[in-house]
DNA sequence: CTTTCTTTTTAGCAAAAGCTAAAAAATCAA
DNA sequence: TTGATTTTTTAGCTTTTGCTAAAAAGAAAG
């Protein structure tokens, strides 16, 4: 688990009060490949932090399965997508190979916001992250080209081209499968 | 002021002591119309919450300018845009008509957060609501149509569509002036 | 190894949106 | 008001991306 507290305090300082009591709280799973061990993370009772592995985020729309994010290393689940019990969707989480994942119950969560302001301050240096990244998101999507998102994709995801399906790679960047196959084929 | 206490207070409940600290941070200002008062955000000195009035922020890109994100009444400016010592932009903000503002430095806000747990846990609680609107603003923008996004646009800020110049609107929907036209024109 | 299933590529055509430029309309200022 | 400036609409054409379906390639299972 000390993976999650190192990321944790790279974000920003906690007490060693605040990291004793954290290290109280975790539990670490392990997840076969290709199993959606959430079904609907807006109902999900846990937060979840990706010690190994890789999972996606998927949802359906117009019958069509989105994959609206994908999970590496070192990253939160639910910190970029909706996890919040404000907004209800349908976002489910799959692995896409065997994951570890090292986990917090939300009620414990709380629990430590309440306490550790610390650890509140944490939580919202994660959000401004999550803020960051998303803005960025928008941005490629509405000034990139097709050609320039995928590129940019693998840049930023070199492990992940060659590891998971296009189709999911498509959807996440908002094109056909087909177009993306044309693109990485350079027309 | 009293609004934007009455804003914060709806979003997380503060101490009297919390409530009279941030009062005494707090100045107003106003703006005439069409003036840009933040050049650079990402280095601007103050965070804004809009009492009264329309502002939009807006950058370059390619030669042109996109307007980013639009501003009305009780709105926290750089909550949605990046305004975060962090990322380095070149985003500017201007008023699109007469518009009053209170301010609070982001040297005073630092101490506020620092000061007050209950502070911080608002400022958490700002940064996931900025999330979810960001989040929905990629939904829209990678599975609605121009249609669409314009048709949502009408519903969310029923106001701004008489009052703000078609070429912003068009550039912060991501589509072309004259594509925005037609759509309008219901083709 | 084959066979089967899944994923990726290719092809051809359709639809959506972009671009340039000019005309029309609206707004602003003298 | 009237002339000037800005904004919006219209027109015609181009480019990008989407869609369906079928072929090819790869991966998994017996």
């Amino acid at each position: 688990m000390n993976i999650f507290i190192e990321y944790l305090t790279s974000i920003s300082k906690l007490s060693n009060s605040a990291i004793h009591y954290i290290n109280e709280y975790l539990s670490v799973e392990k997840i076969p490949k290709k199993q959606v061990f959430v079904q609907e993370l807006s109902a999900s009772k846990k937060l979840y932090f990706i010690k190994k592995g890789i999972v996606r985020a998927f949802f359906y729309n117009d019958g069509k399965e989105i994959t609206d994010w994908f999970g590496i290393e070192n990253m939160i689940i639910g910190a970029t997508v909706r996890n919040f019990p404000i907004k209800n969707t349908r976002h489910s989480i799959e692995t896409l190979e065997d994951t570890e994942l090292v986990s917090v119950s939300f009620n414990d969560l709380e629990k430590l916001y309440q306490k550790h302001h610390d650890i509140e301050r944490l939580g919202r240096l994660i959000a401004i992250n999550t803020i960051l990244f998303l803005q960025h998101k928008i941005d490629t999507q509405q000034l990139f080209s097709a050609k320039e998102r995928y590129d940019e994709f693998v840049y930023k995801y070199p492990n992940l081209i060659n590891r998971v399906p296009l189709g999911y790679i498509a959807s996440y960047l908002g094109m056909n499968q087909v177009t993306l196959s044309r693109i990485r084929n350079q027309y």
